[in-house]
RNA sequence: GGCGCCAUAGCCAAGUGGUAAGGCAGAGGCCUGCAAAGCCUUUAUCCCCAGUUCAAGUCUGGGUGGCGCCUCCA
């Protein structure tokens, strides 16, 4: 499996630290709102690498973090007339709530910062001791031209950076570069007591801190989206290596963005859609799909039509195994044909090729396409159980590794439909079709699509 | 100013130097009580120029156009 190295630039071979295992940390989100579509990309692209890892047989340790204290936390709180905590807990609920839609798994650890604020505590006193941190009034800073390595990950010499930063007037940082670990507290803020004072941490700090306590001082894969990784990743970067004296991250994944009229969506530009917007129209699944259609480092443009097309492209695979499952329970039984299985071996091959090659999810779905076209040509009603039921279990299969398989569901129970189906049949037999569309009409209303075919009715739900 | 990315059909989008996957949309046809689904046929020389090569969308150089990071941001 080869993985594009934001560090080098260049595609990498991956090889776990350990044989077998990925550990992997992906910045999460600061719960101050619901998630945009721009966010969601990571989660939905590190989701499907984390499935597809675990597809091809490793044991995968995933951490995602909450951040949950920072300046938008305290801002939209005040604005709310609620407490930070209480603003927490009500969009990490949200957050669990879109990316269950969203077929995103759970971390194997969903860490919040301020429920490690000892290991954030602890981080800072390492660095401050071995000299890479300085304190000044209860505010703590890393010292950047301490670690000569900055600016390794944005490639870009220090000067570069130096030559853009901000000298705040207020600012007690002895350097401009230099960013804060540990926040002195301010009014009506949170605060936690340390060494320093009572105070907050910084935000860089946290995802060092949280990746160090659960996955350990060096991980394989580090992931975010682009624009993450200057300053935050380059931070983390030099915060975990001057106190562990080890590498970090092996790899550094780094997604590209949203765009909608060819800007970045972003909540500076407002132009941002959030997921629970667009699910007012469109089914959570066919906004994962979407997100898939296109290599993952690519920018995409979100727009209504680019939804419009991946809901049809998606329906014509979702049809289709829904067609192979009708058939199948006609078939009669027999083993699947040999020509069915060497060519189900050969798309399985095509589709994990495409993800090998860093993620190629636009090239792995083109497999699933190959694999309907080839069942909507060769099988009909005299195909083997056997072969329509590792071709129907291969598509479900793939469909599950990205994370695109739905489950749809209505109010209708099997067995009123069936009787439906019945009393149409006999309406149609009778020539009485005035009644066999009114049925149909109604079922469809329900969200029941029927098909009539050689092979007897079909029915799916829309 | 520094660093970087992108440019493939009406739309979206893959593409290890060897003569352009796939999807959506459109047109025509088949099947069909109608519909749906499906099938068949049809739609590109890859932004421009120059170069390397037997051979370039794919490498090199130069343009043009778009975008991003350097400041909170997925």
């Amino acid at each position: 499996m080869r993985l594009y190295n934001s560090l080098t630039n260049k595609k990498e071979e991956f090889i776990p630290i350990e044989p077998g295992k990925v550990k992997m940390y992906s910045c999460g989100p600061t719960v101050y709102n619901y998630f945009h579509i721009g966010n969601a990309r990571p989660f939905i692209i590190f989701d499907t690498l984390r499935r597809y890892f675990e597809y091809i047989g490793y044991e995968v340790s995933f951490v995602q973090n909450f951040t949950d204290i920072d300046d938008k936390m305290i801002k939209r709180a005040n604005e709310e007339g609620i407490t930070v905590k209480e603003l927490a807990e009500r969009f990490i609920g949200e957050y669990f709530i879109d990316a269950k839609g969203l077929g995103i798994k759970e971390a194997t650890v969903h860490p919040r910062a301020t429920e490690n604020i000892d290991a954030i505590i602890d981080l800072i006193k390492n660095l401050e001791d071995k000299g890479y941190a300085y304190s000044v009034d209860g505010d703590v800073y890393f010292s950047v031209k301490k670690f000569n390595e900055y600016g390794k990950l944005s490639h870009q010499p220090l000067e570069n950076l130096e030559a853009g930063a901000r000298i705040d007037v207020e600012d007690k940082k002895k350097d401009p570069m230099d960013f804060a670990l540990w926040k002195a507290k301010k009014e009506g803020e949170p605060f936690w007591q340390s060494p320093w004072g009572e105070g907050r941490p910084g935000w860089h700090i946290e995802c060092s801190a949280m990746a160090n306590k659960y996955l350990g001082k060096t991980i394989d894969i580090h992931s975010g989206g682009k624009d993450l990784i200057f300053p935050h990743h380059e931070n983390e970067i030099a915060q975990s290596e001057c106190a562990n004296c080890a590498p970090f991250a092996n790899y550094w994944l780094h997604n590209g963005y949203i765009n909608v009229d060819n800007r970045k969506m972003s909540k500076s530009l407002n132009n941002f859609f959030t997921v629970r917007d667009v699910t007012k129209e469109f089914d959570y699944i066919v906004i994962r799909f979407f997100m898939l259609s296109a290599h993952y480092r690519n920018p995409i443009n979100f727009s209504h039509d680019l939804l419009v097309q991946a809901k049809t492209g998606l329906d014509r695979i979702e049809t289709c195994i829904k067609n192979l499952e009708f058939l199948s329970s006609n078939a009669k039984t027999g083993e699947a044909d040999e020509a069915v299985v060497s060519r189900i071996g050969e798309f399985k091959k095509q589709f994990t090729d495409a993800m090998d090659d860093d993620v190629n999810t636009a090239d792995a779905i083109s497999t699933l396409f190959d694999i309907v076209k080839f069942a909507n040509t060769t099988f009909d009603e005299n195909t083997s159980k056997g072969s329509l039921d590792i071709t129907a279990k291969l598509l479900s299969e793939l469909m599950e590794v990205l994370g695109v398989k739905s489950k749809k569901e209505n109010d209708f129970l099997d067995s009123d439909i069936e009787a439906l189906i019945e009393e149409r049949n006999n309406a149609r037999k009778n020539k009485d079709f005035a009644r066999a569309d009114e049925i149909r009409d109604m079922l469809k209303n329900a969200g029941i699509i029927l098909e009539d075919t050689r092979g007897g009715v079909k029915w799916k739900r829309a």
